[in-house]
DNA sequence: TTAATTGATACTAATATAGTATCAGTTTAG
DNA sequence: CTAAACTGATACTATATTAGTATCAATTAA
C-alpha cells in the first residue's frame, strides 16, 4: 500500500523549491533537473497547481512558476487530494448510503474514523514546516 | 486515494462470516453468495488467508473453510499488507538508503512517523472487535 | 526575430486491481 | 462405487491507475 504517488511526490518537492526561492520565477527545466522530476510530468503538475491556485506563471523568456499560497497554508492532505483524490478507506460501498449489508456499516464507522485521523496527520504537515526542517538539516550538515 | 482495496474488503468481510460461524465449515460459494462477494475471486482470498495460517479447509463434500486464528489476534494492519503490501507513504525512494536529495530525507521524517500512527490506527481494528460491533449493531436494529 | 519559455492536450507504457475460467484432486452421501 | 459438492492450483482477461513522452501553439525578453 502506497501512500503517496509520484505526482504528489514530485510536486511537494517542487513546491519546497519554489517556496527556498520564495519572490522569483523558477522554470519547469531547473525544477526538473535540479530535483530530478520527469520534465514534461513536471509541466502537468505545475498546470494543475496553478488551477488550484497554489503558484503562478510567467511565460515566456525568463518565465517560470513562482509561490502565490503561503507555504504554511499548503498541507499534503491537500496535495493528496489535488493528485490522488480525497483520501478515503473503501470507495465504493460505504459512500454510498445504499449499504444493505450491515458488516459494511460496522466497518464504516471505524473506517470513517481512520480517515479523520490519516488526514489530520497530513495536515499537519505543510510545505512551510518541510521547508524549516529542510533548513534546519542542511546546516547541521554543513 | 483508497486506502482499502477489493481484496481487503472482502476478505474482511469473509473473515467476519467465518469468525461468526466459529467451528464450523463455510463453503466459498456459501460466503460469495451470502456476502455478495465473486466466486472466483473470493477463493484466491481464502486460499492466501491459508497460507497466512488464518484460516484452515476441508475439502470435499461439506468441506470448506474455518477460522484457525484468534479474531482478536487478526488485526486490518494484517490484511492490508496480506493484500496490499506493507503499508508505505512513499516506496521507491524512501527506501533506498542511496538518499542524494536532503528534501527527500526531510520528507521521509515526517512520513515515516504518518506510517507509524496509520499502521498503529488500523492495528486497534480487529476481526474481533468488529464482530462484537456487528452483534452489537445487530441486536439494536431488531 | 529568435530562442526560451509556458499552455494545452494527446499519446504510450507499465503496473495494479478486479474478475473469470479450467481442470485436477478429495470427500461424503446415497 | 460413483456422482456431486467441495478445495487446490493456476492461467487468463479486462479495466483502471499511475507514470512518462511528445507535440505544437502562444508568449516574451534579449
Amino acid at each position: 500500500m502506497k501512500v503517496l504517488t509520484k505526482n504528489t511526490d514530485y510536486a511537494i518537492r517542487a513546491l519546497l523549491a519554489l517556496s527556498a526561492k520564495k519572490g522569483s520565477y523558477l522554470s519547469a527545466k531547473s525544477i526538473a533537473t535540479e530535483h530530478d522530476i520527469p520534465y514534461q510530468f513536471l509541466r502537468r503538475l505545475l498546470q494543475e497547481m496553478i488551477r488550484h491556485n497554489l503558484i503562478v506563471s510567467k511565460e515566456g523568456v525568463q518565465g517560470g512558476f513562482m509561490m502565490q499560497k503561503d507555504p504554511d497554508e499548503i498541507t499534503v492532505t491537500e496535495l493528496i487530494e489535488i493528485f490522488q483524490g480525497k483520501v478515503q478507506v473503501s470507495e465504493c460501498m460505504f459512500r454510498k448510503q445504499i449499504c444493505g449489508n450491515r458488516a459494511r456499516c460496522v466497518l464504516r464507522h471505524e473506517i470513517m474514523r481512520i480517515e479523520r485521523v490519516v488526514q489530520s496527520e497530513f495536515e499537519k504537515v505543510t510545505i512551510g514546516k518541510l521547508l524549516r526542517d529542510l533548513e534546519a538539516a542542511s546546516q547541521v550538515n554543513q
